[in-house]
DNA sequence: AGTTCATGGAGAAACGGTACTTCTCGCCCG
DNA sequence: CGGGCGAGAAGTACCGTTTCTCCATGAACT
């Protein structure tokens, strides 16, 4: 049965050694493309023994179909984007931070295992970039207020999840931690310790967490009654945040006890109670935000913050994947509900209307070590384990 | 001018809210959709005024060429793949290590800077997500020996680029750290700091960096008649580290001097060495591979030997560009000399032929802290700069 | 006046699949 | 005995670009 591919009369030019087609497999199992591609898909009504075979000849051939002529017939690429911010002149903080990390790495595994893969891309690339690549969905980490990035990709119709409550892009969906909560607790558990002025180091630039958590700081001051001590920093500059860690225990109303929200708080602050001939957590009781173990090593090992993000970007993703599947998928599987807006914890999507995009608190962790204990030190003791993996 | 897409005849159906297309495009600027292809892409004879109005009419529509039916079309996605190995249970370990991590965001960014995207791709994923993704070329970081990814990758034309001297998969091209060198680099550094046995904490994988290291390693010992002391253990496994660490020291013929391959094997040691009683540097010389900065700030500081990640991204995808374009470019730009082999630092690149692909080794750069040297401590010296950036 | 040539642009064939629609049977049933 | 039905499979219109070929037209040259 040679009854080639130029039968068809479709390649008038010799045929270099180019891979085989699904026309190649058609002529070599001796039928019609139509029942290749729905042999080699499970579609189509096809006795087994058809389906077996063509799959056969097509392991034979070493047909690999075209990912582009699929994606551009179905106009699905199986990728989704991950927009990674960028800091100052360096191209991206992605694996800067243990937090995008590990956001990324989980994000990654969870796509890969609904059969999207990640495409890595910085915000500020240039626009040709952006648009040469047919992407399902984006997940963007922490849009700044009014991103035309993300407002023109939303508005392209291109579902957009973002990891960070979003200022005033319009998105499909977003995760967060419950800032507002993770800080009041760490606060609590401080005073619990026997803290009586609590200070905070803070970043000077208005993302989402950064300001939810301040305001959460101040908030917490007038409700006690305490002054606000606090420091503000870039908190993309490295080098800034040692120095603002000086200046916050060098004042004169220096804090007995200090949150810093960025994740090289913790050895700043040390260094700079050691400077003072502060003794942690005897004089100084310290908490930091920050996905690293390095913290259990120091000492003392510092009490840390864990927001988590492996279950933030499997949930971001998963939330991503719903959308793309489900407003595309035609058979249109009214996962609808309500009205949207912020719900806690078991994330649910919302298919289409107007009204704030659905958004979804996820729990961060307290992980209690001796910098934040006055008594009985190396104890851990996590928050209690909400469901969900990770 | 109104002539609307339908007079074409090519859209039967109403068209709904739907992307404009370039015969949108075409229609309302009145022109030959190839007109329009030709304005946008810079191709063609056409007069500015032409070339200016298409544009502007593009713009108010919207317009966005669709990514699937250019890289159908073309056979070009713009998209790379990183591949990243894995370890054990979890997915990989992309971003575990401060190598990759690091690896990978300089091949991003070199990926960008030439008009590239990277994919993230596991190699254990299945086989379906490849074959769904159009790649231009893959990066696979330390191939085992024989990998069938890369044999089938390689085998269907897609060019691919190596971290690490392959074993016996054929590739393109390879990058690679002169691993040689850099062992027998630091055991005389540690020689000349008074080291008189010095031991190795290195790992049971058969990966290149481990055997290269082990093997030159070995022939110095033999070379200097230094009985060797070393130790090994699964590298994936954090836990392992600390306890052949352990195990090093608590050798009879314990040595004075260690090198750990590993980035954690330098506070293993440290931890080690405290336990035994054993002071740094004055007791025992340390020295471990690491791109972590936490070693500039362990008490003593850690000399590193850093493989310099970022430099070998950005070579890596440089090559890997080189190859997409070289290859397919049609023009010929007939880069090719000599017969392809290893050589060193200024890469080039072979277009075609047999025999041993060409493989470019990069140098290493030792960060001498405290930790190996017996006097004059805190001295930073680094190993002569060679040209490149990064 | 007829041939070149450059200019500006249109036509249509791919690219390689997927998903409707249609066709042909043989069979069962009224 | 005709029509409906369902299985198995083929036909073919797209998906939205790029690119190759070709066609006018007018100016310049012989």
């Amino acid at each position: 049965m040679t009854a080639a591919a130029n039968q068809s009369g479709r390649r008038p030019t010799s045929r270099r050694l180019e891979r085989a087609g699904i026309r190649d497999v058609a002529a070599a199992a001796g039928v019609s493309i139509t029942t290749v591609s729905d042999a080699l898909n499970g579609k189509g009504r096809l006795p087994d023994e058809t389906r077996s075979r063509v799959r056969e000849v097509a392991e034979r051939l070493g047909y690999r179909p075209s990912a582009a002529a699929r994606t551009l017939r179905t106009g699905r690429s199986g990728l989704i984007g991950l927009t990674v911010t960028t800091y100052g002149e360096e191209p991206f903080t992605f694996t800067e931070f243990a937090y995008f990390a590990e956001m990324a790495r989980a994000a990654t595994s969870a796509a890969l295992g609904r059969g999207y893969a990640l495409v890595v891309l910085p915000a500020s690339s240039r626009h040709d970039v952006w648009s040469n690549i047919a992407l399902d969905g984006t997940v963007v980490i922490d849009p700044p207020d009014q991103d035309p990035l993300v407002s023109e990709l939303y508005r392209s119709g291109v579902p957009v999840v973002s990891d960070g409550k979003p200022g005033n892009c319009p998105v499909t969906a977003w995760v967060d931690n419950d800032h507002e909560a993770a800080v009041l607790g760490i606060l609590d558990h401080l005073s619990e310790a026997g803290a009586r002025r609590i200070g905070l180091l803070t970043g000077t630039s208005t993302d989402t967490y950064t300001r939810l958590s301040t305001e959460a700081y101040l908030a917490w001051c007038k409700r006690v009654g305490q002054e606000p001590v606090y420091e503000t920093y870039p908190a993309h500059d490295p080098a800034a945040g040692a120095v603002a860690a000086d200046r916050l225990l060098a004042r004169p109303d220096r804090p007995d006890a200090v949150y810093g929200l960025f994740d090289p708080n913790g050895t700043d602050l040390l260094a700079a109670a050691r400077r003072y001939g502060l003794r942690v957590p005897d004089d100084l009781l310290l908490v930091c935000c920050s996905e690293s173990d390095v913290y259990a090593g120091t000492e003392p090992p510092i009490t840390t913050l864990s927001l988590k993000p492996r279950r933030i970007g499997t949930t971001v993703v998963n939330l991503l994947i719903d959308a793309i599947e489900g407003v595309d998928s035609g058979t249109g599987v009214a996962l609808s509900d309500l009205t949207g807006g912020t719900r806690l914890f078991p994330p649910r999507f919302r298919t289409a209307g107007t009204g704030p995009p659905p958004g979804t608190l996820m729990p961060t962790e307290l992980i209690v070590r001796a910098s934040s204990q006055r008594r009985s030190p190396r104890t851990t003791i996590s928050a209690p384990r909400p469901p969900g993996e990770v």
